[in-house]
DNA sequence: AAAAAAC
């Protein structure tokens, strides 16, 4: 099976063959035919499959038939727009999209929000026909009335799921009343949620239905380990784990802001070359971050969950979650950054006692019970090991209730122990870890951020996660919450 | 629970 067999004209095919590619993956050998014959799609792809081609191709190649075919008055007017949740992966579909249209007379730009605008509306002015947006700064334009979406042909709402996570959706539908009702749409989405399918519903006309792999489902190429360790040592584990693996990359994710920024640096302070991505950050360092990991030229990128989903980074061997996330669904998000296109991947957790409840959740989605495997020196607090699989879930949220302590009280003794703890408590063994790390700093002072850093700021670094107020959610299992 | 996204 080949690109031209797929119906697609030679200028991409052309295209395609420069970029490297000979084979369409199945995503790829589903989507093109059915977008190129007109209908509209909705795609259940999982990430790392190709999807993004598999749509902009026969978009390109719709538009470009057209183009040629008439004396189209609508020229160098927005003929199809494709919207995306994040920055970063508006900017990653606009890359795919000027790869394959190299041979092809269309204009396309990428307008998002974080940037100069007008920098946007002189492209615009140009006459561009592929506008690859984030929903906000696009209406932002629609408002200013610099951009015109009465032409446009073709839609695409790439990751709709985020969208609807983020609160997209009364944004989507203002965008959806602006564009003329005869147009071809497609939608994709790594899960299919009643939403989605209310939204399908909507903007969707008789659409075929393209589901890869099972929903849900990661990659078979990812390798998942969890090592158990104690929340304060945890920074010093993914030190320990990072020079043991010494030319390898790795995105780090984090859960907060706060945590992402103080752990690159951290980090760097301790020889490894990181930096961090965040939503606080500039877009020019979101950027410049993202490019330079893409590139090879940093060692660790710390990242909060906008870069989740859909990031596409060549061959990259780790995703390590340094606090694991809260819902199963992200966490098949973030491992999807790894093992893509066939190639293999790592997966490693770093769970301390607290965040158990959270990997049994994680489990049961992906259907896959995780090895666990203690580095010696960074063993759990004996907490990790208590009640079972619910890691004392029940137990200790009610107990936080009941004390009415707003929790303090068993967050306080979980710092406090390790850091008091850490200078005499290893004398029987080398303070100075094989890998050379010297654990014989206390904690806090080891971690302790620069004034500049810590200034403005009252969040804990390694402050455990609290604990999940969701006992009702627990039980419903996967079947609503939200 | 926090994250993301318009000014």
């Amino acid at each position: 099976m080949s690109f031209a067999e797929l119906g697609l004209i030679p200028e991409l095919q052309k295209a395609v063959a420069d970029a490297g590619y000979t084979e369409p993956t199945p995503i790829q050998r589903q989507a093109i035919p059915i977008v190129i014959a007109g209908h509209d799609v909705m795609g259940g792809a999982q990430t790392g499959t190709g999807k993004t081609a598999g749509f902009t191709l026969p978009l390109l190649h719709r538009l470009a038939r057209h183009a040629s075919t008439s004396t189209s008055p609508a020229r160098h007017q927005t003929r199809a727009l494709i919207l995306a949740p994040t920055r970063e992966l508006a900017m990653q579909v606009y890359e795919s999209v000027k790869t394959y249209s190299k041979y092809v007379p269309l204009r396309a730009t990428c307008i998002y929000g974080g940037v100069d605008m007008n920098a946007q509306i002189q492209e615009l002015r140009r006459g561009i026909e592929i506008v690859i947006a984030t929903p906000g700064r696009l209406l932002d334009h629609v408002q200013q009335k610099t951009i015109n979406l009465s032409q446009v042909e073709m839609l695409v709402l790439d990751e709709a799921d985020r969208m609807l996570d983020m609160g997209f959706i009364p944004d989507i539908r203002r965008i959806l009343g602006l564009l003329p009702a005869a147009r071809q749409s497609l939608l994709f989405s790594a899960t299919f949620s009643d939403e989605i399918k209310k939204l399908a519903d909507q903007m969707l006309k008789n659409p075929q239905l393209i589901e890869v792999a099972r929903r849900n489902m990661v990659s078979e190429t990812i390798t998942h380990v969890v090592h158990p360790v104690s929340s304060g040592m945890k920074r010093n584990l993914l030190a320990h784990l990072l020079r043991h693996q010494p030319d390898t990359q790795a995105l780090v994710f984090v859960d907060t802001k706060i945590v992402c920024g103080r752990l690159a640096h951290f980090l760097e302070r301790h020889g490894i070359s990181a930096d961090a991505i965040h939503g606080d950050k500039s877009q020019q360092q979101r950027t410049e971050t993202l490019e330079a990991f893409k590139a090879g030229k940093l060692r660790v990128l710390v990242a909060t969950d906008v870069a989740a989903r859909g990031i596409d980074i060549d061959e990259l061997p780790y995703v390590i979650n340094f606090e694991l996330p809260h819902t199963a669904e992200d966490y098949v998000h973030r491992i999807g950054r790894t093992g893509r296109a066939g190639h293999k991947g790592n997966a490693v957790s770093l769970v301390c006692a607290e965040e158990k409840h959270w990997l049994n959740d994680i489990q049961k989605l992906i259907k896959l019970e995780i090895p666990q495997e203690i580095v010696p020196g960074f063993e759990p607090e004996p907490e990790f090991f208590e009640a079972g699989s619910r890691g004392g879930r029940g137990r200790r949220g009610s107990a936080d209730k009941a004390d009415g302590g707003r929790e303090r009280a068993p967050r306080a003794a979980q710092p406090a122990a390790p850091r008091a703890e850490r200078g005499g408590k290893r004398p029987g063994r080398s303070t100075i870890a094989p890998d050379g790390f010297d654990f014989s700093k206390p904690y806090e002072s080891s971690i302790a951020a620069p004034a500049a850093e810590t200034a403005g700021t009252t969040a804990k670094p390694d402050e455990p996660p609290r604990r999940g107020q969701r006992p009702v959610a627990f039980l419903l299992g996967g079947l609503g919450r939200k």
